[in-house]
DNA sequence: GCTATTGGTTAGTGGCAACTTACGGTTCGT
DNA sequence: ACGAACCGTAAGTTGCCACTAACCAATAGC
């Protein structure tokens, strides 16, 4: 998941699609690469859960999946917190042992 | 930043240093690749602000930087923000509009 | 002062992934 | 039915980055 957000191409095209659901096309209007570009970006995204897309006819609307942001979400909120607790657990460990070194 | 994320071994490092500061040294039993290559991605997860350290004689000690998650967690937020508004408009366009698609 | 430990830096290499070109498939319009 | 539009996939190339090996600097301990 994290490895799909570490493209440059693959957040612009996350920025682009911010802005509402949108065609394959009209990405490419907004992303300087080519089309199969796009697709394959597009292809790497979905398997992350980051988008969705639907057929509509020929063209295949895609947007941001919001499951996939709710998950990256609460994985760094995890993380944040037992780094939290990690820091305190640790300052708590040094306080007590302060008074062995010299000031 | 993302940037920084998108590497496995630097997520490893990172995952690490959640449990508490570290020696390089510390990490190398952690993180299968040699001390080399820790030292330099201990300087990309610096440039990009998600860790800091501090010379302790030889020992450098390394942690996690509470204001690099910061900044992540309100970039996410912000993301997350305005695709929900982006979408919510999307959704209020389409409703307006439901009735000249045949049902 | 000498040696060992710790760690950052440089040079060089290998592998992967992002990109383009070319092709094939599906649907819309006439 | 035929051409056009839209899109995905395959094949091939190139550039970048993660890694190791070798070297150098600084501090601790004797």
């Amino acid at each position: 998941m994290l490895d799909a957000l570490g493209d440059p191409t693959r957040r612009a095209i996350l920025t682009a699609l911010r802005r509402g659901p949108s065609s394959v096309a009209a990405l490419t209007e907004h992303v300087p690469v080519s089309r199969p570009a796009i697709s394959q970006h597009l292809k790497v995204l979905g398997q992350a859960g980051l988008v969705d897309h639907e057929a509509r006819g020929t063209r295949h609307i895609y947007r941001v999946d919001r499951d996939g942001l709710s998950s990256l979400r609460e994985w760094l909120d995890q993380f944040w917190g037992e780094a939290l607790d990690a820091y305190a657990e640790h300052v708590r460990r040094t306080e007590t042992t302060r008074g062995r070194r010299q000031p």
